[in-house]
RNA sequence: GGCGGGUUGGCGGAGAGGUUACGCACCGGAUUGCAAAUCCGUGAAGACCGGUUCGAUUCCGGUACCCGCCUCCA
């Protein structure tokens, strides 16, 4: 059995990962609110537990893990986009006007998530199905003496759970030092955090023994990780900024609502993204989707290259170079592995580097050196550990019929020159493949071809057409 | 103010208290009509100051600089 080890943020060490049920591996991810494209960063927590979901697949067996991602679909950023539409002349109740926005939303995360090479969940549960659990979550707490309603709105009391702050390190009166919170007049205290709020006649609300209104954020996610997985389950994760609060009110309202039960073992949080150096902010211009990556031309298998390229808890920095590597990189991968049957299992290199905290970097240098040594089998098996050089995966490195015939025909100019000594012109031929991204290698058996990084179709076209090919 | 992350060779980026990370780039050689690709090979590091140690880039303390979180955020 392969001992896997995480960093549990809970403990800041790294810890032997020991499953509840080895049965049933049970995750929880933070996923989206989905309320418009997902960025770049957003695609970061979702590669790292679709790694370690593959590993878990590996070690415990496929059907021995439980792995659900949730979808909120309860924000006030939705209700003002649906606003907005109604505002805009849309005739349609606000809730079928939200459940069009989120429905959207939700295809595109799809679309997108699958375009890096993610598997699906488990379960992708959406908040707006939960509402009655988190009702009676609610409920509880009040009755356990840890939230109390005040004004149409339920609180939680963190000076009832002592073990607030926890998670991200921080005392309740260290938060209130710095604080930037916005104090509510029936607060107990400036750190009590909403569970339940009002909703007007202008929002989405659902009928509660405190009126009608909306949860708040960090319930959905103790009621339906509790719902999917139980009070007590094996690995939640997500983002370091969600560290605190959303985490920390995780823990807060599971456990006071589950005494006893545990919650989660271990927490993964993965480190932020950076872009060409700098933080990815609207303001400064270099903020992307996955979609306008790929959009742009690059590949998801890049996308998802580039990212796990970086260990989860260091911040990442997206580069246009780093992107144009990976492409060189897996291109001659794709290369190697054509036609070839994957070996039975991973390389043991590669399951270790996994398996001691996700080691992505040290994963992908193991499959660097099954390349170098010609062990094409040995990397097509154990690349898909990492999601990579997966089955069908590699079109975008293949090159289509059209393609192929022009470069045939170039060949055959570029030898009909070379036979004559026409050295200038088989010089252009030659040159020009390199303009274009295609790699010639002369072998002793005649030539090779392959597309490089930075293919350029209309180069090529152009170069066939200027030779007459 | 509080909490956390980072600083490794030209660039990217890991592990390990003592032995080659790895990739890209560079340089030398083989090869080639010239190249490309490929193969072989060389060189190149650990922000700064202390401490522990026979020995630290790796552990401990401090300094500097960078980044993030504490407000919606993966």
């Amino acid at each position: 059995m392969v001992e896997i080890r995480l960093t549990n943020t809970r403990t800041r060490t790294k810890e032997v990962f020991t499953p509840i049920d080895p049965g049933n591996v049970r995750l929880y991810l933070c996923g989206p609110t989905v309320y418009d494209r997902a960025h770049l960063g957003n695609a970061r927590p979702v590669l790292v537990f679709d790694v370690l979901v593959r590993l878990l697949h590996h070690v415990y067996g496929t059907d021995a893990v439980t792995y659900v991602r949730n979808f909120t679909d309860v924000d006030d950023k939705i209700n003002a986009e649906a606003q907005r539409r109604r505002a805009a002349g849309a005739e349609a109740p606000l809730e079928a006007l939200i459940a069009d926005r989120t429905d959207e939303t939700i295809a595109w995360y799809h679309a997108d998530m699958d375009a890096l090479g993610n598997l699906r969940p488990n379960h992708e549960p959406r908040a707006t199905a939960y509402i009655a659990q988190m009702i009676e979550m609610t409920r509880e707490l009040i009755a356990r003496g840890h939230a109390y309603a005040a004004e149409g709105h339920v609180l939680f009391d963190v000076r009832s759970f002592p073990e607030y702050g926890k998670l991200s390190g921080r005392s309740v009166d260290d938060m209130i030092a710095g604080a930037r919170v916005e104090v509510a007049p029936f607060k107990r205290d400036p750190m009590d955090f909403v569970l339940w709020k009002p909703s007007d006649d202008d929002l989405p609300g659902w009928e509660s023994p405190w009126g009608r209104g909306r949860p708040g954020w960090h319930i959905e996610c103790s009621a339906m990780s509790a719902a999917l997985l139980g009070p007590h389950f094996d690995i939640h994760g997500g983002g370091i900024d969600l560290q605190f609060p959303h985490h920390e009110n995780e823990i807060a309202q599971s456990c006071c609502a589950h005494p006893g039960a545990g919650f989660a073992n271990v927490w993964l949080h993965n480190e932020m993204l950076q872009v060409e150096g700098r933080k990815m902010s609207k303001s400064l211009g270099n903020f992307f989707t996955v979609r306008d990556l790929l959009d742009r031309g690059v590949p998801g298998e890049v996308i998802r290259f580039v990212m796990l390229s970086t260990h989860y808890r260091r911040p990442m920095d997206w580069t246009e170079a780093k992107a144009h590597e990976a492409e060189a990189v897996l291109r001659r991968w794709h290369g190697l592995v054509a036609g070839i049957e994957p070996a039975p299992s991973p390389a043991p290199a590669v399951i270790a580097a996994l398996a001691d905290d996700l080691n992505t970097a040290g994963a992908i240098a193991a499959l660097h050196e099954l390349a170098a040594r010609g062990d094409a089998a040995g990397l097509a098996a154990s690349a898909r550990m990492l999601g990579l050089l997966l089955p069908g995966m590699g079109d975008w490195a293949v090159a289509g019929d059209d393609t192929a015939r022009l470069v045939e025909a170039l060949l055959a100019a570029r030898a009909d020159a070379r036979k004559a000594r026409d050295f200038a012109r088989a010089d252009a031929i030659r040159d020009g493949f390199a303009a274009a991204g295609v790699e010639v290698k002369d072998t002793a058996a005649g030539p090779e071809w392959a597309l490089a990084a930075g293919f350029d179709a209309h180069a090529l076209a152009r170069l066939a057409e200027a030779q007459g090919a």
